[in-house]
RNA sequence: GACAAGGUGGCUGAAUGGUUAAAGCGUUGGUCUGCAACACCAAUUUUUAUGAGUUCGACUCUCAUCCUUGUCUCCA
């Protein structure tokens, strides 16, 4: 009996608009594509929130005893530059600014993703497929889509026909958009000549001279366009129709809708059940934005070396605050609720660290089950991590309460409970157990230079039984005292 | 401008028709302590942007207004 069979998931579609009730393709396992960040530059603090998201709903499929094949593309390619540039790629563009090769600068990034993704303790996906690893498989598509009918070869590029294909197929299913008001509101631009209708969008584009990354192709030497990847890399390895797709929400148009169109347009049927958006992310009530210089990088954020925070935060705060809000949600990152959350968390896990010494008794005040079931139903509605750590915290004061005396549980009930939260704090949610004295180094040493203080009074008074308490019990924690000429000092080891 | 999402206590943030609107932080009081800090216990605030409407009953549905955000062009 696996768990999957008790505990049945609940899913916000973005494509139906309302939850629905999840059910695998094939029974037990579960295909989950997520849009993975473009590396030409650091990881944006915003992408790390959706992926956070999605790792944590990653987590619980598996928990849930799910065989989860979860697939996060790498897009080293680039994506078309703004038409102004005619169609330069954002990675070309970067690489030629610093006088490098393109693949070193989508080295460097990528190197500096995964270990921003290992700070925060994600776990890797089954698969992270490149773009420029899957041109071939983007060729064979285009190949498919023109062969239906549903795109057309101008100059060497090929566009998909948006017009040709809502003649019989919708498009605009997933954004609600209607093809008519596009049309009506898609703005003019220069070089787009070769387009028979603005809202084509480019399937493979002919490289200029200039253009550093390139490829054959029937058409040209060129390189496919940015919507192609994502549908060539998730069904390859997910199949035509797979469970879950996920990504920002602004991905929703045109990306994902250009997603649709082409599986449609290739294959003939809808390639994903159930859509997934986690939504955006703010600072201080604003958006992040580089212009503005609103913004601030997730190696900012963990290091405390920004303007906007009054700290360094260690990851599992973040994930904890992250965690207490709903992936659908825009989240507001602020000092202040940082501070919140921080505090909230170190509660939480010295309730869990005091699990291990509370003494089982004859009878249960606290129906352990009951809220085992609770814990479940929270993270079956949606994912809802909220309410699930809402209940942790249930948990929590009843720990407390039972090391007071106050409450009591049999060593059954205890060891259920130990169990839960343990799963649900660090299998599902990601958290890792750390406790204060594990980050607050400036706090630490402000202890500790009062203790010297402190001692330094009671020695002075000949109160030596007092100063050498002082000295011992600090030692006994691993910090020891120097004495010197100018003054005491500590260490610690 | 068009389309979409949203505006809940001092702060962060759940709850989409039905008893006292989660939880954390904060604040206040208490326990602990020589005193404090920490920790724990308890209490505490909102009537849900604004104004109408539907309903026996609305945070939850409808309309209007104000505001925020996303997308429409590269974007998590």
């Amino acid at each position: 009996m696996h768990l999957y069979e008790k505990q049945k998931i609940q899913i916000y579609n973005t494509l139906s608009g309302k939850k629905e009730g999840f059910k695998p393709i094939e029974e037990g396992y579960v295909g989950m594509y997520v849009c993975g960040p473009t590396v030409y530059s650091n990881v944006h603090l915003g992408n790390v929130r959706t992926f956070m998201s999605f790792d944590m709903i990653f987590r619980y499929l598996k928990h849930l005893g799910y065989k989860v094949r979860y697939v996060r593309n790498i897009t080293d390619a680039g994506h078309l530059e703004n038409d102004a540039d005619v169609g330069e790629d954002k990675i070309t563009k970067k690489a030629r600014l610093e006088q490098i090769e393109p693949m070193e600068v989508v080295q460097r990034y990528t190197v500096d993703f995964h270990n921003i993704l290992n700070t925060f303790n994600f776990l890797p996906p089954s698969i992270e497929p490149t773009a420029t690893g899957h041109i071939i498989e983007q060729i064979e598509l285009i190949k498919k889509i023109i062969d239906n009918g549903f795109a057309y070869v101008v100059n060497g590029s090929v566009y998909f026909d948006v017009h040709k294909f809502d003649e019989s197929n919708d498009y605009g299913v997933l954004s609600k958009r209607k093809l008519e008001d596009l049309i009506h509101n898609t703005r003019q631009l220069d070089g787009q000549s070769d387009k028979k209708n603005p809202q084509d969008f480019a399937l493979w584009k002919r490289a200029e001279p200039q253009h550093i990354m390139r490829w054959p192709s029937p058409w040209s030497d060129g390189f496919p366009g940015w919507h192609l990847e994502c549908t060539a890399m998730s069904t390859k390895y997910l199949g035509d129709n797979f469970d879950i797709h996920g990504g920002g929400m602004d991905l929703k148009f045109p990306h994902h809708e250009c997603e649709i169109a082409q599986s449609q347009a290739a294959k003939g049927q809808t390639p994903v059940n159930y859509w997934m958006h986690a939504n955006m992310l703010h600072l201080n009530g604003q958006r992040m934005s580089k212009s503005t210089g609103n913004t601030v990088n997730p190696d900012e954020l963990l290091t405390g070396n920004n303007d906007f925070f009054s700290k360094a935060y260690a990851p599992s705060v973040i994930r904890f605050f992250n965690a207490q809000s709903s992936y659908k949600s825009v989240l507001d990152l602020t000092d202040d609720g940082l501070l919140a959350s921080e505090k909230g968390f170190f509660r939480l896990m010295d309730a869990i660290n005091l699990l291990s010494d509370l003494k089982a008794d004859k009878v249960s005040t606290f129906n352990v089950s009951e809220w085992q079931q609770n814990c479940y139903d929270a993270m079956n509605d949606d994912f809802n991590s909220p309410i699930l750590i809402a209940h942790l915290f249930e948990a929590a004061k009843q720990v407390n309460q039972i090391k007071s005396g106050n409450a009591s549980l049999t060593a059954e009930d205890l060891e259920l409970l130990k169990k839960t939260m343990h799963e649900f704090t660090f299998d599902v949610l990601g958290l890792v157990n750390i406790t204060k004295a594990d980050t607050g180094t400036d706090k630490l040493s402000g202890a500790v230079e009062l203790l010297i203080q402190l001692r330094q009074e009671a020695r002075a008074n000949k109160d030596f039984a007092m100063s050498d308490k002082i000295r011992d019990e600090l030692a006994a924690k691993g910090i020891q005292l120097n004495d010197g000429k100018d003054g005491t000092t500590f260490t610690t080891n």
